[in-house]
DNA sequence: CTTCATAGTGAGTGACGCTCACTATCGTAG
DNA sequence: CTACGATAGTGAGCGTCACTCACTATGAAG
């Protein structure tokens, strides 16, 4: 019976899963930012200059759900909607000045949780935890858990 | 500069956190629960039957909010609100049948899940990854992000 | 030019978090 | 025993974020 070792195994991920969550939308509010809203930044970033309904696409969220997330970044300042090349019925949201400002401090901040979580790791646990989440993902992966990206 | 490699792990364990959630989140509706609900019902399945301002303490919500989850899981028929002992301002929270079935069920679903995901992995991997994610999980609580049990 | 498809929004709904004000009850100090 | 402050829970109302459905404006193709 392993079962109590998986259940120990489970547990931690599951444990990790909240902590970084909790984590991650905190501080947020310091931004003026929230979750969502963050999240549709991250996107831009990947997809440059995009229209809403392809954000939609990539984020697996209703167009409509678009609409607001993107008149609330707006509203604060944190991306424009410009004219679409060619289609008058699309907007091509793009980062403001204060946007791409606000992108860069989420990647710095990033890096420097990378750092500060792994920095003091023994390579060789590093290496064993990397290889296990390798062996993780490919297991979802084969469950049909596909990443979004 | 191990910064690259940081950034790769950590965008694994991002992404292992993303796939876990949006998994978890799945499926609870055909069983006519909320993650928030269901939240509530492993909460509840951890302390025994309670009083709304002890859930909402664990949980780390306002006790207001606990009402709303409690008149939903009372009105699908997975709670109960019984007389507190001693003290006719307060209610104790309590397994309806259908209530255990469903926690049970979930517990059942999630030892499964474990077998799934580590079953077929080399027991040395597993413990690199068990080495790894304790070092890790460490780590965060030195950060000051603390397991909310 | 007519017809069908597409991009986005208005209107409405529901879950889930919050605060503030309020009621009912408890517990304790006189 | 009574008055007072603390506690348990709820009503009212707000904000975010997800959804659907119906609609407008525009594009594209016959």
């Amino acid at each position: 019976m392993d079962d109590a070792r998986f259940a120990a195994g489970l547990d931690r991920i599951i444990l990790l899963t909240v902590l970084l969550n909790d984590d991650m939308n905190r501080g947020l509010a310091a931004d003026g930012l929230t979750p969502s809203r963050t999240s549709l930044l991250w996107t831009l970033r990947r997809l440059g200059p995009s229209a809403q309904k392809d954000l939609a696409a990539a984020m697996k969220i209703a167009p409509r759900t678009v609409t607001g997330l993107v008149d609330g970044l707006v509203a604060t300042g944190f991306v424009s909607r410009e004219a679409y090349p060619d289609d008058r019925r699309a907007f091509l949201v793009t980062f403001t000045a204060k946007g791409l400002t606000a992108i860069e401090k989420l990647e710095a901040d990033q890096r420097e949780f990378g750092r500060q979580l792994f920095a003091a790791m023994p390579s060789e646990r590093f290496d064993g935890l990397m290889a296990g989440l390798d062996d993780v993902l490919a297991t979802l992966h084969a469950l049909g858990l596909r990443s979004p990206f």
